[in-house]
DNA sequence: AATCAGTTCCAAAACGTTTTGGGGGATAAT
DNA sequence: ATTATCCCCCAAAACGTTTTGGAACTGATT
């Protein structure tokens, strides 16, 4: 509660002395410093983050905004995680990290630069938004810099930073191929994630290689979600019961899938191979445990900061990134033997 | 960008006329007051919370301030799920919310009261605080109004919300003890941790109530950790091979502990039953799934926000809050045959 | 004695709001 | 014609900082 007024008077000096004794100015002696410095020690003093913002227009704050912060969201962490890194790499650099959380229903109240601009964030790291947000057009129009994760778009003001999908996906079907598939299906995620397009581009891409012909009919939507996946994978194995091998987009997805086959009556991994994306934590935990592709959330969150406090101080610097994957090989796929 | 003077400025007003058109005031003319409200829209002019705070000495603020924020904690999501519940509810009541995450090395560079002050937060929700921590005697000297989750204490300024620990633990043990169980053991978390506590208490209690005596060997220290308590475990297991129950403080521990059953050779739930606590999302998809006590952790968020604003707001409250728990029962418990 | 350089300090302006205490004009009441 | 009441508006102060542009002093140099 003290000012810095207050301790100007204790010390007996002014103001502005005060200011630039204890922000390490040479004008002022090493006596009166110290003085100053064990008076503002005693009042318990520390200057408001608000005035000095105010007069310095600087906050030195970077918004982390999730669409859709949601419970449901600890199946898989990816924001938490994203969180983690985004809160480690800001702590380190010395930057304050509100959290913006928003739906559809807030984008219609509040505009994107009306966050932005309210809260003085000097930029902004996007998690969970889609392709078809309208947050996503404001995003590209505004001033203010920010880095998308896993979107890649750029500007002048913005960058990205996503995993090579493409390359994780191509990895993790090749695998399902090696093992002697040759009816491999897809669950994919909704249409509006980058993502799900990657992901399939890379199953096309695999199968290509694989001298195997591409069916449409065996890529199904699970929408990302757990239930959704379940139910379609039914469908899809009563209607195609030739397929012995399946490609999901996430690994909760993966774990519907999964659940959906062991109620088929099927043996895991013996009638059918799953592998799946992201390697959440339950994908260690399950039976069979799910082999599946791992991208690095917390890093993804590290590297969005690091990009956008660099593009915040000016310096030239690359405005994405795009992080590898990595093949993990569990229980959930094996030698086909139809 | 715009300030509250271009609005002025460009719709020929002054300043004041400005600020209490946007607000409501009622001695401002309608016909202004759109007109101004259009030229704010235009100039994408939102007031800066910066300056507003500034003047108002206020800022509807609060902060969660989460000591540990790591990675690990993915794992249970217990920080995740309180931040889901802290942002729904301060979300609803209109007030921003600040994530700051501290740690034992960030204690010691800047005392509890500076980061309140610096960033002028209003109130303070404190999550993963230890009872040993230095935080926590300055918290209760504070000015500052704050809930503690898991930590029962109560002053002028600082509230609580935890559950039923005692009550949720002693569920527990006499749900294995119905089974059948004489030799139940207890693998608790570590002793700074008042959960540790009461659920020790409710094991006992349990113990007690169904006429099973207490031994202080059967209870063992996993410290919250997934590996300790598999190491415990087995230690524990080997040196009293009587033992056909283990309650768990956490079912991270629970994790750890079956799988050290499991590398001993042990069949689950045959051999030996578990019950965890705290419902995580593993604790469903485990092979066995876990019986475990369930407790809310979004809602302890929620709770501790509301009571907060209430006390902000200047309203009498109860100051704390203890929620339920329940019991759920999966595939780790079974009837005892020795 | 006058100039210069260096050291240590300070008054005032600025940042973008809200609030206070009125001012002026129009209309109604005396 | 004066007074009272509204209605609509505004100038200025305040919030707690940092920064700018000197001022006042002390020694040293001319």
């Amino acid at each position: 509660m003290a000012t810095i007024r207050d301790v100007a008077k204790k010390a007996g000096v002014s103001v502005t002395t005060v200011s630039r004794a204890l922000n390490g100015y040479s004008d002022v002696n090493e006596k009166t410093r110290e003085k100053i410095k064990t008076i503002a020690q005693e009042l318990n003093y520390s200057p408001s983050l608000l005035a000095r913002s105010l007069v310095m227009k600087k906050t030195k704050t970077i918004g982390l905004l999730v669409s859709g912060l949601r419970i449901e969201g600890s199946k898989d962490n990816f924001t938490f995680e994203v969180l983690c890194g985004v809160n480690d790499c800001a702590g380190e650099l010395g930057y304050e990290l509100v959290l913006i959380s928003t739906d559809s229903k807030k984008q219609q109240e509040k505009t994107y630069n009306q966050l932005c601009n309210e809260r003085k964030v000097e930029g902004v790291i996007l998690q969970g938004i889609k392709t078809d947000d309208p947050y996503l057009d404001e995003v590209l129009k505004s001033e203010i810099p920010c880095i998308l994760i896993d979107i890649p778009i750029e500007s002048e003001s913005v960058g990205y930073v996503t995993t090579d999908n493409k390359g994780g996906a191509q990895t993790a079907v090749e695998h399902l191929a090696d093992l002697g598939h040759k009816n491999i299906a897809m669950i994919n995620g909704h249409s509006q994630a980058f993502v799900s397009r990657e992901r399939l581009a890379g199953y096309q891409d695999a199968l290509q290689k694989k001298g195997i012909p591409f069916d449409e009919d065996y890529v199904v939507n699970g929408a990302f979600l757990e239930e959704t996946a379940e139910l379609e994978t039914t469908k899809l194995l009563t209607k195609y019961p030739e397929i012995t091998a399946l490609f999901c987009a996430s690994d909760l997805m993966a774990m519907g899938a999964m659940r959906a086959a062991k109620k088929m009556g099927k043996i895991l991994p013996r009638d059918l191979s799953v592998v799946g994306y992201d390697n959440i934590i339950l994908s260690a935990y399950s039976t069979p445990s799910l082999s599946t592709i791992a991208q690095d959330r917390y890093k993804l969150g590290f590297e969005a900061t690091t990009i956008l406090t660099q593009l915040l101080e000016g310096r030239e610097v690359e405005k994405n990134k795009v992080l590898q994957t990595a093949f993990i090989k569990r229980e959930s796929t094996m030698k086909n033997h139809k």
